[in-house]
DNA sequence: GTGGAGGTCGTGAACGTTCACGTGAACGTT
DNA sequence: AACGTTCACGTGAACGTTCACGACCTCCAC
């Protein structure tokens, strides 16, 4: 049985050599403050306060002191300082792949709001893995304070991997999870998406799906129910699943939709780069974007400015989802009431470029 | 002045507060082992043994252990058990520029050689700030066991804000640096890049460069090489800085470049994204490219094969890249000869697209 | 000479864990 | 009845640092 508290295989020891020291005698621990102390004739006290430039010691002793440390290579020990000085705090991220730049750019919001919080924060790619998440939390649970990131396993099997240490999962609603939320009104972005391509005259339109078949996310929910009120048509065959949020991923679902409804007028990705594909897949059939076929996507990526023709796409700060996750998890350990509604929802904003 | 070893400011103490605990008692230390141990009626041994899914006690006690655990919301404090249990190893990353997707790549690779060492990275974005990047190393130094990243402070500034800590700087020729090095092999990539262009025809090419024009790079040394070496016209007019590097960027300085040298026939790009600014700014003003004008980038970014006309550009094995720097920074400081020549350089490779 | 002040330095305790032992009790075995 | 085993659990020590406090020295004023 797999305990919530429990070390994980890969947590095991590992043997500690001496950092870059003049080798030749092999495996040696690390200096520590009593071996400084020892060889510079004084007091663990007097070389603390020598290494942090303390007052109360004299020039002279301090400078010995320091030239000492700087021969024996000796570091403070980070434990051992965290030990007696309480308050600095990691955060895990958990980000699903790294090469879609959406990510990135998250990233970077959580580095920034962390940072004013003089957090650190450890960065975890699972891949979209369901097994690596739960790695990453076996990890987070006993090495974070707190865990932000995107997750596929459902919420049960989190909580049974991160033993209470706060956590915010990102995109999932937040009446979908017991865990803090942050996330993006898919619906509300969506349904300004739809409304757009309805206005330019669309009423084939189709969507390529980054979720599976089987597991309809609030993005497909969202295009559904928006399809659905300007009363088009739809059902099964008008969504079909990217096997990856990817280009290529995009190129394949769009060939797959093509094949099943030749009569698409529009096609709208789950996100940018599955747009993106379709948009490749579109004009290698010689369908002219936006003419013959519209494409929509969803992010606003830097990359959508550069296609051609540039990508229509429902823009999200994702920057801000970034910060938002940061303040919502700094505020479930402090227990502060989480943001809730506008405070800590995204919303998306159509950015009307050429392909719709 | 300022101390190797001092705590900098930020690093102050921060008030510590109960996690998600039934708020309402304001601030209340954490629940330590001893608490639990107590409350359960056991020891401190018999709570170790049941959070850490030991053998040696009983079911029914364990039980009971973890209901009181889960109740005080106790969580094993990282530091004590990182004093005793030695082996967690952490490690700095510091990136640039988290926007260009090149630096993700790279750490996807740092991010994958760790996870297989049991290593945790904690990322640092210092948007390309010399004092952003001494922030990062007083932080590391001592919160890290090693240190991994772009700089662009020179070497006795760096050692100055990380007293000792294993250090790899990553595209710094490895005279150039008394730290570890790992790098890309920049002139042997930027020749095939120009012979490629003069093969075509070319010879009058300029470079858009990123790097300051007081300060030129390896690749800008590497270009006036290849040039001069195919007996090219060159002076200080046939380069030009980008004032960052990104594709605006890179279109502001192909302007100024076509401005100095209308008779160009052939640009290269420090980057791929100054180069996908270059080509925009061509086509902007009525060039076609790559008839009137080619393009050629440098780093291989996925961005290059959706643009018109998709890029061609020295290809760099990122991924390689990130992991060759946790590689040469495990050996730094296990005291092993570092990686050298072709097993520690990154040589780019040549892909031909349509833009030159 | 006495007292106080200020500067320099050392000593025990504490931080929260885990590790290596030790201790009983219960249960069999001979 | 004596003894060994196994199981469940507790006790001191150790990890490497900082903090609070006290000791000592020197210098100067009275």
């Amino acid at each position: 049985m797999h305990s919530v508290w429990a070390d994980n295989a890969d947590d095991q020891e590992r043997e500690p050599r001496a950092g870059q020291a003049p080798r030749g005698d092999g495996i040696r621990r690390r200096a520590t403050i009593h071996d400084v102390a020892q060889l510079a004739g004084v007091s663990r006290q007097t070389v603390s306060r020598a290494v942090n430039d303390k007052g109360e010691i004299d020039p002279a002793t301090k400078e010995r002191v320091l030239e000492v440390a700087r021969l024996l290579d000796y570091r403070p020990s980070r434990f051992a300082r965290g030990l007696v000085r309480k308050g600095a705090v990691t955060a895990g991220l958990v980000l699903p792949d790294l090469m879609n730049p959406f990510f990135p750019e998250v990233a970077a919001g959580v580095l920034e709001a962390a940072e004013e919080r003089g957090w650190q924060v450890v960065v975890w790619d699972s891949r979209t893995d369901e097994n690596r998440e739960l790695q990453a939390l076996d990890k987070f649970s006993h090495q974070a304070d707190a865990v932000v990131g995107y997750f596929k396993n459902p919420d049960d099997v989190l909580a049974q991997h991160l033993g209470g240490v706060p956590t915010v999962v990102l995109e999932r609603g937040p009446h979908q999870t017991r865990f803090g939320a942050v996330g993006i009104d898919a619906a509300a972005g969506v349904a300004q998406g739809i409304a757009h391509l309805v206005r330019a005259g669309h009423r084939r339109i189709g969507m390529l799906d980054g979720d599976r078949i089987d597991a309809p996310g609030p993005r497909r929910e969202a295009f559904l129910a928006a399809v659905r009120q300007h009363g088009l048509p739809v059902d099964g065959s008008w969504v079909v699943p990217s096997p990856e949020h990817s280009v290529a991923g995009g190129e394949a679902a769009m060939a797959q939709l093509l094949d099943a409804r030749p009569e698409l007028t529009a096609a709208f990705g789950f996100n940018d780069l599955i747009a993106v594909g379709a948009m490749r897949t579109a004009r290698r059939r010689g369908l002219r974007v936006p003419d013959d076929l519209a494409v929509l996507g969803f992010d606003g990526l830097a990359l959508g400015e550069l296609v051609e023709p540039a990508l229509t796409t429902l823009h999200i700060d994702k920057r801000r989802l970034g910060r938002l996750a940061v303040e919502q998890v700094a505020r479930l350990s402090t227990g502060q009431d989480p943001l809730t509604g506008a405070d800590g929802w995204v919303i998306p904003q159509l950015v009307v470029r050429a392909s719709a």
